[in-house]
DNA sequence: GATGAATGAGAATTCATTCAT
DNA sequence: GATGAATGAATTCTCATTCAT
């Protein structure tokens, strides 16, 4: 298959070997073929990091649909630690997708990509009577957009620099505390 | 300047159009002079992303700098503040840069990157007693890496998405909550 | 039909859109059957060309039998405007078609084009007691040869080059000055 | 030199022969080399058809110019002597260099060559009274045009068609009578 | 130190044609 | 007869880098 194709060159060999030429051969397929699929190379890339983006989000609220159910279960947590788990695959791969798309000028990837967590959140956080602390702040558009950001930016910044803790229940532990900080109320602010 | 040639090439005709040839000749300079001055086109990337950082580092430093002095400004706004609009200019120029470099396996530039806010968190942390909440926690390494990424990460998506609000007070102000809340002491974390 | 296909995409989309995929697309058939109906795209556009000569013959011959009915006008010029009506039509298709043919190495379509007028002019020229001049030169092969592709080379250069006066009265009236005069005998030659 | 590498692989390899690299090969050049002189191949066709026609214009110049000086020798015979002389030559280059830039839409290169013919006939023609006949017509615009296309598109016809009489003073004849018979006054024109 | 013409490997993409179904 | 997915040779053009002047 030809996203599998290129999936495993960006892993194997790097960014720099990734060519449609290449792409075709690792998928035993003539280049003619390729481009019947795919308008460009482009495309390839496109696909890919929404297929990653994809298994994101499943991986998330599959997360969280079991520790709802599950009522002993923080589903913040474990919608936390399946992201990490989730991220932690296709590292090369996903950067990959994701830097081929960003350097020409995809900005709205990033956006799809924590849109997912972003929806994610607001639909646990409309249930926060039960899953967050009674005095849990009512989220806004903005808070949303601030913690899915916060959290997705956390665990690509730990992927991306090889953060030696990633895998750690401290990891973890730290960032269940932000969200559910975030969404506490009591924080007396000042200027 | 070289780099200021790969910036204007970068902001005003994008990515695809940077070569060498474009910017020595955008230098007024020959692509030979060029070379004398960067081993390679990669080297020229590396430095305009250093001093990207370089100038989020001391728009930051600076303004926190100046409200310790001015007892009547929160450091964390003020640094907040300053990390915002730093990042706001030059996006396409930073974007291309860090982009091209990422793309190319620098994941030690992202550290470089939020490196630097984390350095300024921790000597802000430091100086909790009078900055923060007497009940602060204690800032680990974990908790740094954590709250510098997620600030970072959250302007850097804010900036790329073109998050309308990103201008705003309230955005600012939900920035600094996220910071403040973490740091808060009280929250009880349940599993 | 494959012939109507091809000659819409040379007319709407320009020659470099023409491939016999594309063809297939538009005539509402498979690439397959289209090479069950053609050698190969070549005879395509070879069969586009006859079919553009044949109607110019068509056309011109059709003028001239009515106008030598029709005792009251001359059929040279009867020919010529009808001549000058074919070409106007179809002209990014005869153009491409042509081209392509030339461009392949087929000088003789240039040949049969012109030969079709020829023909035709040896045909009135034979008649010339009744239509020119009693003291009209007897046309030699060379004469016949000279005159089709004289008239023939001006309407095609008035079409290519979008000759401003091409659908005037005026530019008729001089191809058939050009033609009279040239088979008029009294013209002295001095070497 | 690139177009004479062109010209070349045009006439002893044919137009399917004749793409970038091999002309760089012929050349003795690089192919990065050659497009640093030529933006694309196009250009370089052009280029070929621009000679082309300078030294059909030079060639007919030249030829009235010295007839005209030495009174023995009719301008008019020795400008077509020399326009025919001079597209025989390099015939396959010059049908190549035309074919390709037809068949890319420029047709005003018909129009710049005839009009090289159409200058200098209307060169010659302004010096009727020593050229020709006392009672020739004052040639217009129209019949500048009529006249250039004439006998251009006759040669060209003789030269793509293989006319065999093509080196003959015959054809030759024939051609000045068209020119001399067309500017004459007496021809009596009826509707 | 500066120059900039030359390099040439390499990449993306096209399209006429085939042939198994 | 029709189909249309697959082919893959071929072509155009780019651009980082070098090195003789």
């Amino acid at each position: 298959m030809i996203l599998e194709a290129t999936a495993q060159i960006l892993l194997k060999e790097g960014r720099a070997a990734l060519n449609t030429n290449r792409i075709a051969e690792r998928a035993g397929i003539s280049v003619g073929t390729l481009y019947q699929y795919f308008r460009d190379k482009h495309a390839i890339l496109i696909q890919i990091a929404h297929r990653e983006i994809e298994r994101d989000r499943a991986a998330v609220m599959e997360a969280i649909a079991k520790a709802s159910q599950d009522g002993n279960v923080d589903p913040t947590r474990s919608g936390i630690r399946a992201l990490i788990t989730s991220q932690r695959k296709q590292t090369k791969v996903r950067r990959a997708a994701f830097d081929a798309l960003l350097a020409e000028g995809l900005g709205q990837f990033g956006f799809e990509s924590s849109s997912a967590i972003q929806q994610i959140t607001a639909q646990v956080a409309m249930n926060r009577d039960r899953l967050f602390p009674e005095d849990a702040r009512k989220p806004s558009a903005t808070m949303l957009f601030v913690i899915s950001r916060a959290v997705t930016g956390v665990i690509r910044a730990a992927v991306a620099e090889e953060f030696p803790l990633l895998a750690t229940r401290e990891f973890e532990n730290e960032l269940v505390r932000l969200v559910r900080a975030y969404f506490t109320r009591n924080a007396k602010e000042k200027n």
